[in-house]
DNA sequence: CTCAGCTATTGCATCGTTGCAAAAGGCGCA
DNA sequence: TGCGCCTTTTGCAACGATGCAATAGCTGAG
C-alpha cells in the first residue's frame, strides 16, 4: 500500500538490496536463478522505483521545465508540442508551467525556494522579468530562453529575427498596394523587447518604401490577446483616416482586431488587410483565415532543447544567440478567397 | 559553483547543520546572534535548498501533476489554467503532462518507472487508456479523473453531464426551427466514453422533439480537431439533402465546419447553424462567433483539486463522481448578428 | 547552593536509491 | 591439493535534507 522498497523485495526474496536493484536497473550481470526469484519479488509486491530518492542519489532528474507566461495562448502550446517532441527524442522529459507572466512567479521559480532546482535544466520564455534579475537568480541551473532577448550575451537564447519578421510582414501589405498600414501591439514601456524588435521592423518596411510613418497608426497594447487586438481595431476604425492594412504583432491581436473590424462592417482583406505573428493553428481555421509570419517552431524547440542538454552535461559552447527560421503564409486576410488559401 | 549545501553553510558560520536547517525552514527557535550569522553565511554561498532532498525526506513533493492528452487543444490549455490557479490557492504547484492521446505514452507514464512517484497526485484527463488498465496501475498514486468516465467505480471523477449538455445543444438547435439537425463527433469504437454520452444526448432530443434520428446525419471522427470537423461538414454538405444545422462534439470540430462551409459558400447560421461544446475563447472570436456548451471549467478544476488534495492527505470520501455545471451560450453561428452577440 | 524547568543547540538516524570496493563462490591450471 | 583469476553477490557510505531525542546552558525557586 505504501509502496515497497527496494528492502521489501529484498526481505521477501532472500537476497541483499543491491542484488534486487541490480535486476531493476539492468546493468551489472545477475544470474538467472537469482535474476527470476527477484523478479517474481518485484512482481508480487508491485515494486516501483522511488524517482526522488533515486533522483539524488543519481543527482539528476532526466527532467527538463518549459517555463511559460500563458499556456493558454495558442503559440506557447504549440511550442510546447514541439519541445516535448524533441526532448523525448533525447530520453529526456519535460514538464510545464506557467508564470502567467506575473513577474513575481518568474521570481519565485528562480528564487531561494526554487522549484527550479528539481530540473535538469529550464526552458524559459520570460516576460517580465529584466536581465540582471535573471543573471543574478539562475546561477545554479542550466538555462536557455525562447523568444524574449536579454541584452547582455550572458544566456543561450532562440528566437526569430523579429525585426526581419515585422519588415517582411509590412513589406507583403505594402506590396499589396496598401499605403496606410497601422500596426497593432507595441510595447514602448515594456521589459521584453520583441515588441520593440517588430516596431523597428515595420518602420523599416515603411522608410525603405518612402513612406512616412504616422505615429496615430502605432497602437500600443499591454498583452497580446485577442480583446486587445479587437480594441486596438476598434480605435484606428474610428481615427478621421482609417489605414487600410494592419500589421498585428500576433495573431491572436490579428484574430480580436479581424473580429472587430467584422462588427463593424469593415470588410477584410477588401477595405483592411490583416497580417499576424506565430503560425497559430487558429488562423488557419478564421473566415478570412489569416496571413501570418509563421516561426519554425519545430526548428526553434530543436535548437533549444538540444542547447539545454548540451548545457546540462557540460559540453556547451559559451551563451550563443540562435536565429530561427520563419515564413510568410499569405491566406485570405491580405489577398481574399482568390489566394493561396487555407 | 555546484551548489552549496547545509553543511558548507554550517561550517562557514560556525554552527551544527541542524541549527542552519532550522535558520532555512524557521520553525524551530535560533538566538539572534546565531541566525544573523547564519543568514550571513547562507547569502554569501547563495544557499538554496536541495528540494529533492527534501522531497526524499518529508516524503511529499508538493505538486501534483496535469495529464492531458493535448497542450494544444485550447480546451485542455484552458482548463490548465484553471487548474494551476486552483491549486496555487492550496500551496501546491503543478506541472504539466502531455500524453498525446497516445496509449503508448499514457501507460508509460503510469506503469513501472514512472514519473508519477515524484508527484503527490494525477489529475488526469485519459483518451485511450482503458478502466482495468488504469486500476492496475495506478495503486499508488492517488488520482483524479477529468471528463472521461471510467466505469467501474474506482476512482474520483469530475466532468459535465454530457448527455444532458448534448441534448441542450440539439435542443436549442430545434427551438430554432431547424429540423434536419447533424451531429459531428461521434466515436462509437473509442475506449472514452464521452462521445458515446453526447450521441445519447443528441438522440434524446430529436426523440423527444418527436422526430426520427436520420443515422447518415451523425458523421464519426477520429478525434475532435479542426480539420476533422470540415471534412465531416464537407461530407454533409455533399448529401443529397444536406443538414440546415450541426451539432459539433466540441469547439475545434465546429470551427472547421464553419469554415468549410464558407469555403463551400454556404452561410452560418442562414443557411446551417452550428453548435459546438468547450466555450474556448476561439469561439468568441470567430466569424461567425460560435454558439456553445460551455463547462464551468473554474469549478471543473476547483472541484478535481479539491478532491485530489483530499485523497493525499488521506480524508478523502470514497470515489465520488462529480457532475460540474455547464452553460448554453448563445452566439451568432445559430442565431445570426441579432443575437446576444460576442 | 542545588535542582527543577525551560530554551537554544546539537547528533544521530533516516528517507530509498546507487557507486565503490571488498567478499564469496566457482573454476582451471600447476 | 593449492593458488590465482574471474564472476556474482554483498556491505558500507553517500546524496542533502529533516524528525526525534538528548545535551548544554540559563533562569528562578526552594
Amino acid at each position: 500500500m505504501a509502496g515497497s522498497t527496494l528492502r521489501d523485495v529484498a526481505r521477501r526474496a532472500g537476497v541483499s538490496i543491491r542484488t534486487v536493484s541490480n535486476v531493476v536497473n539492468g546493468s551489472v550481470p545477475v544470474s538467472e536463478e537469482l535474476r527470476t526469484r527477484v523478479q517474481a519479488a518485484l512482481d508480487e509486491l508491485d515494486y516501483r522505483p522511488n524517482l526522488v530518492a533515486r533522483n539524488l542519489r543519481r543527482g539528476r532528474s532526466g527532467m527538463i521545465a518549459l517555463v511559460v507566461p500563458e499556456l493558454d495562448v495558442p503559440y506557447f502550446a504549440e511550442l510546447a508540442r514541439e519541445v516535448i517532441t524533441a526532448t523525448r527524442a533525447h530520453g529526456y522529459v519535460v514538464m510545464l508551467d506557467q508564470t502567467d507572466g506575473d513577474g513575481e512567479r518568474e521570481r519565485e521559480l528562480l528564487g531561494r525556494e526554487s522549484r527550479a532546482t528539481m530540473f535538469d535544466g529550464l526552458l524559459l520564455s520570460p516576460l517580465t522579468i529584466s536581465a540582471e534579475e535573471l543573471r543574478s537568480r539562475t546561477n545554479r541551473v542550466p538555462v536557455v530562453l525562447l523568444g524574449e532577448h536579454i541584452f547582455n550575451g550572458s544566456f543561450h537564447h532562440v528566437a526569430i529575427d523579429n525585426v526581419a519578421a515585422a519588415r517582411e510582414a509590412t513589406e507583403h501589405l505594402l506590396g499589396l498596394g496598401r499605403r496606410r498600414v497601422a500596426a497593432i501591439g507595441d510595447q514602448p514601456y515594456s521589459t521584453g523587447e520583441t515588441a520593440q524588435l517588430r516596431t523597428i521592423g515595420y518602420r523599416q518596411a515603411l522608410e525603405r518604401a518612402g513612406l512616412t510613418v504616422d505615429e496615430d497608426l502605432i497602437v500600443p497594447t499591454q498583452r497580446f490577446h485577442r480583446h486587445l487586438g479587437a480594441q486596438a481595431m476598434e480605435h484606428l476604425l474610428a481615427l478621421p483616416e482609417p489605414p487600410d492594412a494592419v500589421f498585428c504583432y500576433n495573431d491572436l491581436l490579428a484574430i480580436g482586431a479581424m473580429r472587430a473590424a467584422a462588427r463593424a462592417g469593415v470588410r477584410v482583406p477588401e477595405d483592411i488587410a490583416v497580417v499576424g505573428v506565430d503560425g497559430i493553428q487558429e488562423g488557419q481555421y478564421s473566415s478570412p483565415s489569416l496571413t501570418t509570419v509563421a516561426p519554425d517552431k519545430a526548428q526553434i524547440a530543436r535548437t533549444a532543447v538540444g542547447t539545454l542538454l548540451a548545457v546540462i552535461d557540460g559540453s556547451a559552447p559559451p551563451p550563443t544567440e540562435t536565429k530561427a527560421p520563419h515564413q510568410l503564409l499569405v491566406r485570405e486576410s491580405t489577398v481574399g478567397t482568390g489566394g493561396a488559401g487555407s
